[in-house]
DNA sequence: CATTTATTTATCCTATAGGTTAAGTTTTAA
DNA sequence: TTAAAACTTAACCTATAGGATAAATAAATG
């Protein structure tokens, strides 16, 4: 079957994008010592569960733009850095 | 009032870093001469429209991750350039 | 200018991104 | 060894991101 609708990326890769993305935010938030917790209430988020769901990619979950921009902030790096 | 609800950026800052971005982007596919339409069907929309309001932040339009990562790969270019 | 090509405006629709909650598991440290 | 701290699983909910459509404007081109 014909992949996706005529993107020029398919799923997989996009979705081996976002994995490679979380896994970096993962080690620098590590790297720093703080808990998904403190950083997901940083970014606004109240619930570590959606949290940790898009840093483990599960559940259709993965940080977007948004959480990226906010998440260097707090852990005062550059958005580029997870990319 | 309280600006957001306790996130460390806020609703102003995130949207001025969608503009600088979607002016990144429109940069960069004027340099290389090709129209929103084409650039849009290449990422997969339909609807030069839809691209056209995430290009101008247009009726709270704008890029996500998996469209500079596909624009990206359009124009051959790394997704760190757009931001 | 006329006509085509490119872009923008604006409205509408719906699948799902973005989030919560609650309950479980794993890790840490006393 | 256990209690607290950290993380994961999984189900569920809803506002809106992501998109389509149609019609209007602006820019090029002959």
């Amino acid at each position: 079957m014909i992949e996706e609708n005529f993107a020029n990326s398919s799923r997989d890769e996009i979705e081996q994008f976002y994995k490679i993305v979380s896994q970096k935010v993962r080690y620098f938030r590590e790297s720093k010592n703080i808990t998904q917790l403190d950083l997901a209430l940083d970014i606004g988020i109240k619930s570590v569960a959606f949290y940790s769901n898009c840093e483990n990619n599960k559940y259709g979950k993965h940080f977007n733009l948004e959480h990226l921009y906010k998440i260097a902030k707090a852990l005062d790096m550059s958005i580029k850095d997870f990319l």
